[in-house]
DNA sequence: TAGATTGTTAATCGATTAACAATC
DNA sequence: TAGATTGTTAATCGATTAACAATC
């Protein structure tokens, strides 16, 4: 367990199981089976199962999933289980957005996602904080990284600022983007980019409506 | 040709392929050759072509693909090749920063994609105009959607009232969405969803971190 | 024990890649 | 014609589904 190499589509659905859990009452539903839990994510209990062992053993049988054992195995295989900082690089209406969408955690422990910076060249901005979430010069962005341990960055700039960033940004140690420019960032293998492109997906839904 | 039902994998490339063409400079690449264009896609030369036979033939052997008309072609097949209108609901940061984002099209035809209408309850953006979109009142979309034919709506809403939103937007004929809210939605089958989930990104990113 | 449900293996399905005949 | 590149078929790869022995 944990040797072999797990798809990524199946990393991707793991946070979909752990989403229907986390809004599970655990009073209510202490037992959860395959059926159950896949029929709330949408996947098969089959995949569910699958899924579940590329990790490991969670289940028993004849019984089903101990919900909130289940849980806090997701939290760990997604490394959930402890504070990750996020930050974000600029802050337009769609960083500002992110920014109040991002609900500090309702976890008591302060565990998970936490979005610790943002990021912006406008003096107006520098400085401030946004929902808490205090605003540095895109200047500061190695400094920063390091200071609070930032793990994770969303880029919310202009197309043509993007690339530059993001190399500054790997410069730093940062291994993982959630990129919203449209076009391909060229990473080297160890950086992980996942990307929203709001043109190519309006594109393809051209073709269905 | 157009008989076969083509995989949603292979539609999903094509606007990628489409913006490598309207980046190209015609005057100084007439023809590409597959092996180029999946170059600058990112696919192999193979999977073009394959992707590309769904559709029918647009080449000639020993010489590559004329720029300017798979181009066209790729419009066609994606439908737009005519001018498709998109509405969206909520005027918030998130809904303001799609607004700007969306650039009204340099084509000189006017066709392709066109935000057309946003909508919203707040009766201070009510009537106003951003980036020359006109805000309506979410009571009018039945009307709006109809009289403006818009055929594709982003749901750029408070989780809370995506589904009713969602819900009456089908009703009034609409069966492509681009959802930004969490969760899944519960569609039709001929109702076509594409999401776009801020948290699910961010939680598989953490465990590539 | 009988019933239920897991974990896992084998079968199926679908997508990608390799390879090459067709042909410009 | 010789060289290049397409369109397409066959081979491979990977993911999903079906099925069932293990076992709670």
């Amino acid at each position: 367990m944990g040797g072999r190499k797990v798809p990524d589509v199946v990393v991707r659905r793991l946070p979909l199981y752990l989403r229907v859990l986390e809004e599970l009452d655990v009073e209510e539903t202490p037992i959860i089976s395959s059926h159950e839990l896949g029929e709330q994510s949408g996947v098969t209990p089959g995949q569910l199962r699958k899924d579940l062992s590329f990790f490991g053993v969670f289940g028993k049988q004849g019984v089903g999933y101990n919900t909130l054992y289940l849980r806090e195995e997701l939290r760990r295989i997604l490394r959930l289980n402890q504070q990750v900082n996020v930050g974000l690089v600029g802050v337009g209406n769609l960083g500002m957005a992110l920014i109040h969408y991002h609900k500090p955690k309702e976890d008591p422990n302060g565990i998970g996602l936490r979005l610790v910076a943002a990021f912006d060249i406008d003096p107006q901005k520098i400085g401030k904080r946004i929902s808490d979430v205090p605003i540095y010069s895109v200047e500061k962005l190695p400094e920063v990284i390091r200071q609070l341990n930032i793990s994770i960055i969303i880029l919310a700039v202009p197309a043509e600022v993007t690339e530059d960033i993001f190399r500054r940004c790997i410069e730093s140690g940062v291994r993982a983007f959630l990129n919203f420019a449209p076009g391909k960032l060229s990473a080297p293998g160890h950086v992980r980019v996942h990307a929203t492109d709001v043109t190519l997906e309006l594109e393809s839904l051209a073709y269905y409506r």
